[in-house]
DNA sequence: GAGAAAATGTAGTGAGCGCTATATAAAATC
DNA sequence: GATTTTATATAGCGCTCACTACATTTTCTC
């Protein structure tokens, strides 16, 4: 072979070859390419093309596609995508955050460079691989139910139904994006739901 | 061939071998698997093992994959699944045909038998195929503009907005029924949405 | 019955799927 | 340098995909 290897010369302390990719940089291409067109639809081939890996390179960074998958999912939740997260970290009253998680998703949900909606909501939705489905079912579970939790704090007998209407709001809203809704239509949606979230908090139960 | 046709005796005045198999039955199936698993996740050998025909029956009566989806959608939107329609028929306000419709979703979208959600909203999700996509897709585009277009009679102004709202709402329950949502749950979000929309109607834009 | 038309059964097509066996190349330790 | 360890490249695995060529059967018209 003929490569260039950038640094030859100094140990890295790990015995071996080096990998000649990037795995974080391959994780981030790889969470792009699922969440633009969902997991069935994006091979291994592709992936392995455009991450310029070959096939055993690939699994022996990854195991399965499914095993790229819970990485891609595991930055994606890790990042900026955390709306809820980024919403409560501002601080404020139950009303305020939520008005924050649904307006910061009308911002980050519509389509950039092919990027639409949440891909824990829809990355895996339809797909044929139970492995995938688990895998964001269970980031999907896990979310409501900080979200639940949270609302507890100030409503604690509405809070299964309250949090299941934030839910349920984010779901349209990332359906929304995915089938081209702008972010001024989402942001509508997202006023409109924030004030429904806002009096039905304020109604007793 | 040892089949016993069923009226061999009777002319149908056309010529040729007929239909071993009822097509409309067979759309009836193909549209019950379209919408358990999504377009993608149906092959056509299966359709062909459940539809109890060889592939070349299948061409012959149907084109091909996506005209077979394509004659799913058209029995799926002529039948109980249009609920605007059903909602619209029984007369009343804007706010209560909303209402009506947003409820009847919630009764309709739960799983029955592995089918759950609307087949029209999330039966093409993620699929690769852009025939299948597009079926879809125009059919979302028609329901939201009779939506509008009714909108309209009571609220010219935000007309736009509040079919979205709509919309929106009705993705987010399809999406949440495919995720397991149960109908109390729809149900919850369904009255919230429905107060929520009325709320909007009667605020000045 | 002859011929035409439509549907069927048998048997496949090329292409893509996720994944792997095997050998080689590059880095470490000894 | 010899050995070990890791990552690589080449090539191909068995399988499924949507779809079709071809011969045959059924049913019509004439």
């Amino acid at each position: 072979m003929v490569t260039t290897e950038s640094s030859p010369k100094e140990s890295s302390g790990v015995r071996g070859r080096r990998r000649s990719f990037d795995v974080d940089e391959a994780v981030e291409t790889a969470m792009k390419l699922f969440h633009a067109r969902g997991y069935d639809a994006v091979g291994v081939a592709e992936l392995g093309a455009e991450l310029g890996i070959k096939p055993p390179s690939f699994y022996a960074a990854f195991g399965s596609k499914a095993g790229l998958f819970e990485r891609a999912l595991q930055r994606y939740t890790a990042g900026e995508a955390n709306i809820f997260a980024r919403a409560q970290a501002e601080g404020g009253s139950v009303a305020e955050v939520i008005e924050r998680t649904l307006l910061l998703a009308a911002r980050l949900y519509p389509e950039r460079n092919g990027v639409a909606g949440c891909l824990v909501l829809d990355g895996a939705r339809n797909s044929a691989d139970p492995e995938a489905c688990a895998l964001a079912e269970a980031l999907r579970k896990a979310g409501v139910a900080t979200i639940r939790d949270f609302i507890a704090g100030e409503a604690p007998e509405r809070a299964g139904e309250l949090a299941d209407f934030v839910a349920i709001a984010m779901k349209g809203m990332s359906a929304a994006a995915r089938d081209g809704a702008d972010e001024a239509a989402l942001t509508a949606f997202a006023e409109m739901a924030s004030r429904a979230f806002r009096r039905e908090l304020a109604a007793e139960g």
